[in-house]
DNA sequence: AATTATTTTGTAAGCGCTTACATTGAGTAG
DNA sequence: CTACTCAATGTAAGCGCTTACAAAATAATT
């Protein structure tokens, strides 16, 4: 692996004037970059970005914690981050913190020690204090899908109660005033947002929430065919059942087609997030729109432009606003 | 944020001991090490990884090359990696190729460049000969899912042909005998692969193979759609349609139910990966597993063998077989 | 107690870069 | 021709660590 020493050996010149045309900042005369680009050029030079990185202490590498490297929603998410940012050549650094405090903890202070140049965080267990020190400790911060109090110019975050809210307006537009609900974990924010945002819109028709109404799920495929079955028997003869993600959803689907329902004559059923596989699944499941696309770019700008002094193309924006996706499985009554 | 200078003064011995504490290899005295533990602690002193890498030359991360941060297919592998990798305490970096030569090149680039120990690629566009040259600069590397010659021991792969041959294998046994064939970009090998295998078990059964049954798509879910049309015009009356993954077979059920055909009583469908969703789809998705957790779990132990010295705790191999799973989508004829 | 072996600690030279500052060498003006 | 600019290049001091080697402290041996 040849050096810069070796580079500016070859090329006559001295480290600086190497390092100089690598960075392409100070001035450099035509005749004197050429000759380093091509002693570069023959001797394969490639530069070592960890030496770069100790000198310069940039690293022009921004950190990104998700709760896990699968999953749709964290694939968007990781696939978008990295698009915005490598347009304007950083690089991401991902980690999974696996929805553990102490292995998000971990993962943090993984990217710290990496000495990224910002984090973005989809860090759903660790402490509010924890993430204000982070802030506080002069790292720049982003975080994704989570309100903390006073860190709200770091916080991206799509309007939970609201999108709550619309999936069940959608079923009681739709006619139906027997609707269940399997929610995810209530220790969760988004989970019990999105609770909240349900029983706000059957207050609003006139419909009371029945605590039999309800399942707490864990946002995975499974607690949604629990979530039928215990249902079923806790609440007969609902009309629509509202999942807190499309998981839960497509667990309930199979779990009601087990049981003979046909979506959606017999049942209806409306999901959240949007992720890609919502649309695979038959019929398609209706579902909230979880801009979770539009939050990672945004994310992504804002480090450009708080930390590479990279102006955003479009307004940083911190909170996004949840739509339902209209598709087959929210019938009439 | 503190140094190690810093520490060593605050514990009052010198850089080498603390150096030594942190990595726990020379021997310190008990007294010595209580006290530069101390130190640290009240600094909250955090090692610089970057330094750590520049002064030791080993960087405890390994390169992953994807082709997506999305999708359930990597997804597994990223996420089947940084488990067993995390667990020696190495870390994974991730980037994405985007099947394109130029932009996997330069992922390649940069991974090198930040002197992870090892790489660990799923390379689609980048040529063979780029790889041997890899191998050869000396950087370990192993890749999936894609056979190199001459690099057979770094290489993990399914048996594509095998996979292809168990698919239509299957849909023959069921006693199907007018089968269409919705490929993969044949320039790719896997795709080409799986093709041969679906040949040679309609030659095996005595069927001839009719390039109007044979539909080329991309892999993604659309070209599943258009296949199942383009197929209806060139190769009527066909009742199972093999395809070459899971999206596309996704996407030409959701064709075959929009023409009118109940599956699987009037159209059998096969897919090919067993990727996570392949289950949800309703019906649920008779396909091929593809073993991608076993070969990112292989990949991982190779790297961890050869590259850190930790003993694998399974043997390691280089050919997966595909299996066929058996679920909902194919009947009888 | 003196000598030697052994363990523990310190010293200092890098690792491959960046960058402030010093130096050189033209080009201009007087 | 001398003095003075200013652009182009070089010098050298780090960045925060690791690690060979040397030195010092301690233990073991006679």
């Amino acid at each position: 692996m040849a050096t810069i020493y070796q580079v500016s050996e070859a090329a006559g010149v001295s480290l600086a004037t190497v390092s100089r045309v690598m960075n392409g900042n100070a001035k450099v005369s035509e005749r004197t970059r050429k000759k380093v680009e091509d002693a570069m050029a023959s001797l394969g030079y490639q530069p070592n970005a960890i030496a770069q990185s100790l000198a310069s202490n940039r690293t022009n590498s921004v950190g990104l914690l998700v709760s896990e490297l699968h999953g749709s929603y964290f694939g968007d998410l990781m696939s978008t981050v990295e698009h915005v940012l490598k347009k304007s050549g950083k690089h991401v650094i991902i980690t999974a913190g696996h929805v553990d405090e102490e292995r998000e903890h971990e993962a943090i202070e993984f990217l710290k020690s990496r000495r990224c140049d910002a984090l973005i965080l989809h860090a759903e267990a660790v402490s509010d204090d924890y993430l204000k020190k982070l802030v506080d400790s002069k790292v720049p911060v982003v975080v994704i899908n989570r309100k903390v109090d006073d860190l709200e110019q770091h916080c991206f975050v799509v309007d939970n109660v609201k999108g709550g809210y619309l999936a069940t307006k959608a079923a009681i537009d739709a006619g139906h005033t027997k609707i269940a609900y399997i929610s995810g974990p209530l220790f969760k924010k988004d989970a019990s947002d999105r609770l909240a945002g349900h029983k706000k819109a059957l207050e609003e028709a006139g419909l009371t929430f029945d605590s039999n109404s309800l399942f707490e799920g864990d946002f995975h495929e499974s607690t949604g065919q629990e979530g039928m079955h215990h249902l079923q028997a806790t609440f007969p003869d609902f009309t629509a059942l509202v999942c807190a993600n499309d998981e839960m959803a497509s667990g309930a689907m199979t779990a009601a087609r087990e049981a003979g329902f046909d979506i959606p004559t017999q049942l209806s059923i409306v999901g959240f997030d949007n992720v890609l596989f919502s649309r695979y699944l038959y019929p398609k499941l209706t579902t909230i729109n979880n801009p979770i696309h539009a939050m990672g770019e945004m994310a992504a700008y804002w480090v450009l432009e708080h930390v590479y002094d990279v102006k955003s193309p479009i307004q940083i924006e911190h909170l996004f606003v949840p739509e339902v996706v209209d598709r087959d499985t929210l019938g009439k009554l």
